[in-house]
DNA sequence: TGTACATCAGTGAACGCGCGTTCACTGATGTAC
DNA sequence: TGTACATCAGTGAACGCGCGTTCACTGATGTAC
């Protein structure tokens, strides 16, 4: 087992493909995604500048990876949340805003199918299993709908959500509109779904 | 007055400005604004590579020039809808969604500030247009929220069409549960924000 | 009507850069016997 | 315990490319007199 501690990196790195995924997410978080380059990722992981390509083919291979890892780690979370809470739907919604809070390197690449191989088979499961569960919040609702209803009230569960998170990350709300807690205001704006207000 | 049509176009452009802006929107509408390049518009408008850093100063100028344009058009829209339908919130939402997926070039751009001057004053001029003809809908509401609970309303609001338009254009939503018709899906998923379905 | 001149729009050659990808290779690991 | 060998992970040199930006320039336009 080479340890990759001081002195002389060992010539195998041991999980180069973990570390590369990891580079990813702290170069994406500081450039935006269309700034990543697989040698800046080997320039960070320590390896030389060919070694990405080993292991993803090529840098869409990374992002079809990074994106499947972000809809991974959005099925758990909501998973999580649905076990605490019962299947809440505010609290779903709460929790996919953090979850883009949290990892908005993953959330920015996830929806930009561009970036990626969109018809990879351990994405698009990744992606059935996160979307299964926002939509369970919807079938607990208190007056549950039905059919065509349920299917218009998980598209707008989903768009009030994901239209929080993006315009939160995007920078675009006023931020004396909105203070500095996502998760506050995520809620009180969720809140307003199916609800009059006052 | 150089007209450009046929045979040996006249060393004069006559409205440069204005074909790299359009340039800028066909190129993005291709392959998203990260893969944007100065060239590439010079070549879409017939001219020497060097010539729209001479209008714009450089890229982010030229992405400046393309979101503030953008914001203008949102504005305008909002406005014209605001006079068609007395203000209502639900036509306004629409009518936002459909300007992002009429423009979806100068849509992505907007939002993505990191790629122009987020401090330009005619951009930030056109964002408080926008923005404001967007809340107006929120004042003209049946029961109309006042104070903290008014910029809720109007978080809620922007954050559910700017969800749905994102998620459209990503081309995220199950076409087997949203059709084809962006404008009736959006109708029947903004519907849903202050009232109960069902 | 004509001339001089300032201003502006666009040119084209040149620069240096970082990138993705390829490819023959080498070092390390693990397994079979 | 030792040896041979297959497999795998990572190397480093090389390629060709398109890009943004700079800069001295030239062609066209409009205005002053």
């Amino acid at each position: 087992m080479s340890d990759g501690s001081a002195a002389g990196r060992p010539y195998h790195h041991g999980d180069l493909r973990r570390a590369l995924l990891a580079a990813a997410a702290t170069a994406i978080e500081e450039s935006g995604p269309a700034a990543l380059s697989l040698r800046d990722l080997a320039r960070r992981a320590g390896v030389s500048h060919a070694a990405p390509a080993h292991h993803f083919g090529d840098k869409a291979g990374l992002l079809t990876a990074f994106a499947a890892e972000g809809f991974e780690m959005l099925a758990d979370t909501l998973a999580g949340v649905h076990d605490r809470s019962g299947g809440d739907l505010l609290e779903l919604g709460v929790g996919y805003v953090m979850f883009a809070v949290r990892h908005r390197a993953h959330f920015e690449v996830m929806f930009r199918p561009e970036l990626f191989h969109r018809d990879d088979a351990g994405l698009t499961a990744a992606q059935q299993r996160a979307y299964a569960a926002l939509r369970a919040g919807v079938a607990g609702l208190p007056a549950a709908p039905v059919g065509d209803e349920a299917a218009q009230a998980g598209l707008a569960a989903w768009s009030i959500v994901h239209g929080f998170a993006t315009l939160w990350l995007g920078g675009a709300l006023p931020a004396d509109q909105v203070g500095d807690d996502p998760e506050a205001a995520a809620r009180s704006v969720i809140r307003l779904l199916f609800a009059q207000p006052g």
